[in-house]
RNA sequence: GCGCCUGUAGCUCAGCUGGAUAGAGCAACGCCCUUCUAAGGCGUGGGCCAGGGGUUCGAAUCCCUUCAGGCGCGCCA
């Protein structure tokens, strides 16, 4: 696409302001009938001893002088521009066929990114309180993949801790292999509650648990087999809601990966004169910029979390040599990983400024508050997934019995909705789940876009299958159609800046306006027998199922 | 106490590298299916952009400050 802001900046002359500086001048004016770009005048008052109002006529007749391909007028202080327009719809138009029908991600542009999200906890179910790494870590894992790079999903497992060894100890007591096979996870947390409630009574429960986990750091053999079954439970229950949400990993290594591997990141730390003790603790002291002193050991030497992820971050940085290294952990944990990485910081990697936390808001329940698989506080993800799956299944009865494929509709539509609520926000905000927020469909919802992408669908069924061709453009250039062709020129730019603060929210709101402006269009204009609106339905329904994907929603043909 | 984040319509949020009259959706009310999917479209009402200072030709946006809420601050992860 041509950068018509770059046409703009070099064809007006300003003595004493650089090109660039009118270029980032430049703006989209508030209202699109007063143009495509807008140059406020204001600032050029001062170099000029012109008012604004003077200056913008002036600029505005030498800039229609210039034959840029852009029309200027100047209104109030405002040099406001338009583009020809049938030219800037076929430019668009174009773009958008070249782009293709099927998701196709850019070529590699030789870059990887190390994503670390989801990131569960062994024996523990899928709640709500996972779905915002997990979502913005899958949705971030696609859009990278778009836009060419080589892309590492970590799930960084929690497998590590004295839980594990109270774990074996209640499997030892009261477990049942063959009821853990058939309810997974349920059953080992009805073992791990069972334990904590027994352990009240009888302290010397607690001891044996220290004993299993002693073992399996010993690397008992019998330890460690228990353990890697409840392992393979929890993901074979787990990995059902990823490909429910389409969420994938390329490594499963968690805490327990980097066991062998503290010693070294000790040993280093110490050798480069960073540790010192403190209360029988060894840290390293981050008081010269303003922080608590982040703990490495513990003081009876085991080691803590701030030490697996130095080991994490050098094993990674190692193994794929990442020019990015981005966590999507949520904000509680803003100060250990400004710790974490000003530590490696210190260690001497340069590469300690591409590690990237990225933070989001925290989950509660709307009469409940704060979540806790202990207390029982919790909402699960597969039942919000269910219920919503079951109401869109509903609907779909009431409102087009008929429809093939049902089932798979349903459950892209019920999920979709589920999906979206967690994306379609800025990531920091906190997030108060309710039943009747999940399942609202309405307005600006995945399902939304989905019925415009159907939409699209049901009308290019209906139309010739020949409108690549040589079209008339012209029908194009009206304010409800152009409206549409803006939106549709800006998803490259939409993307990117998707991708530059690691937000999805921004393509969901894309995702939105692009629907909004094509239910507009669609009111007032009859589509079969143009080629040209055919054309532009065709753009927007590859548009729409390609932004759906990047933020993993799936776009049914109908419903 | 210190640090970080958030505060925009009754509710949920966009807009925040300063630009024209602050935008959507939900909820409420009133319209539009004899043109392609009404899970849609149109309209009405609803705002001291938390409060106060400042910088600027211009501030929801930048700076200072107060208030309210959330999170974090040494042997959990």
């Amino acid at each position: 696409m041509t950068d018509y802001k770059k046409t703009i900046a070099q064809n007006i002359k300003i003595d004493g302001v650089s090109e660039s500086e009118i270029y980032s001048l430049v703006c989209y004016p508030t209202d699109a009938a007063m143009g495509d770009y807008s140059l406020p005048c204001f600032k050029f008052a001062k170099v000029l001893r012109k008012s604004p109002v003077q200056i913008a006529a002036e600029l505005s007749e030498s800039f229609n002088k210039s034959n840029a391909g852009l029309n200027a007028e100047a209104v109030s202080g405002y040099v406001n521009f338009r583009l020809d327009r049938a030219a800037f719809v076929k430019e668009t138009i174009e773009k958008c066929f070249s782009r293709g029908e099927e998701f196709a991600p850019a070529e590699s542009n030789g870059k990887t990114v190390c994503i670390d999200y989801s990131s569960i906890n062994i024996a523990k179910p899928f709640h709500i309180g996972h779905l915002l790494t997990t979502v913005i870590g899958g949705s971030l894992y696609r859009i990278f993949k778009f836009l060419g790079y080589n892309v590492v999903g970590i799930n960084h497992l929690g497998d590590w801790g004295t839980q594990f060894g109270k774990l074996i100890s209640a499997y030892k007591r009261w477990g049942n292999d063959d009821d853990i096979d058939k309810r997974g996870i349920n059953a080992l947390l009805e073992l791990y509650v069972k334990f904590h409630e027994e352990a009240e009574k009888d302290e010397r429960l607690n001891e044996e648990g220290r004993y299993w986990f002693k073992k399996i750091e010993d690397g008992d053999k019998e330890a460690l087999g228990i353990f890697s079954h409840f392992k393979e439970v929890t993901l074979r229950d787990v990995d059902k809601i990823y490909k429910r949400l389409g969420i994938e990993f390329d490594s499963y290594n968690g805490e327990s990966f980097y066991n062998d591997k503290l010693a070294d990141v000790i040993n280093e730390l110490e050798e480069k004169g960073l540790l010192t003790e403190s209360d029988g603790a060894k840290v390293v002291n981050l008081d010269e910029y303003s922080m608590p002193p982040c703990l490495i050991l513990k003081s009876d030497g085991a080691s803590l979390y701030a030490t697996r992820d130095l080991a994490a971050a050098k094993y990674r940085k190692k193994t794929y040599n990442f020019d990015k290294s981005l966590y999507v952990v949520a904000y509680q944990q803003n100060l250990h990983f400004a710790q974490v990485f000003k530590v490696l910081q210190l260690m001497g990697y340069d590469w300690a400024k591409d590690c990237v936390h990225v933070p989001f808001g925290m989950v509660s329940l709307e009469n409940a508050g704060a979540l806790s698989t202990r207390k029982g506080n919790v909402v699960f993800l597969k039942d919000v997934l269910d219920t919503a799956v079951e109401k869109t299944a509903k609907i779909i009865d009431e409102k087009n019995p008929t429809l093939k494929d049902k089932e798979k509709t349903a459950d892209a539509v019920g999920v979709g909705a589920v999906v979206f609520g967690a994306l379609s926000t800025s990531r920091i905000k906190d997030m108060v789940f309710s039943y009747d927020k999940a399942l609202n469909f309405d307005g600006e919802t995945a399902p939304y876009i989905q019925y415009t992408h159907a939409r699209c669908r049901s009308i290019l069924n209906k139309s010739s299958s020949d409108f690549s061709g040589r079209t008339n453009y012209e029908a194009l250039c009206d304010d409800e159609s152009y409206a549409v062709i803006k939106l549709l020129s800006r998803f490259d730019e939409i993307v990117l800046s998707a991708a530059d603060k690691y937000e999805p929210s921004i393509i969901a709101r894309y995702l939105i306006d692009l629907s909004q402006s094509f239910n507009k269009f669609y009111i007032s204009h009859k589509v079969v027998g143009d080629k040209a609106r055919t054309a532009l339905t065709y753009c927007v329904k590859n548009t729409l199922k390609n932004g759906l994907y990047l933020i993993l929603i799936g776009a049914p043909d109908a419903m």
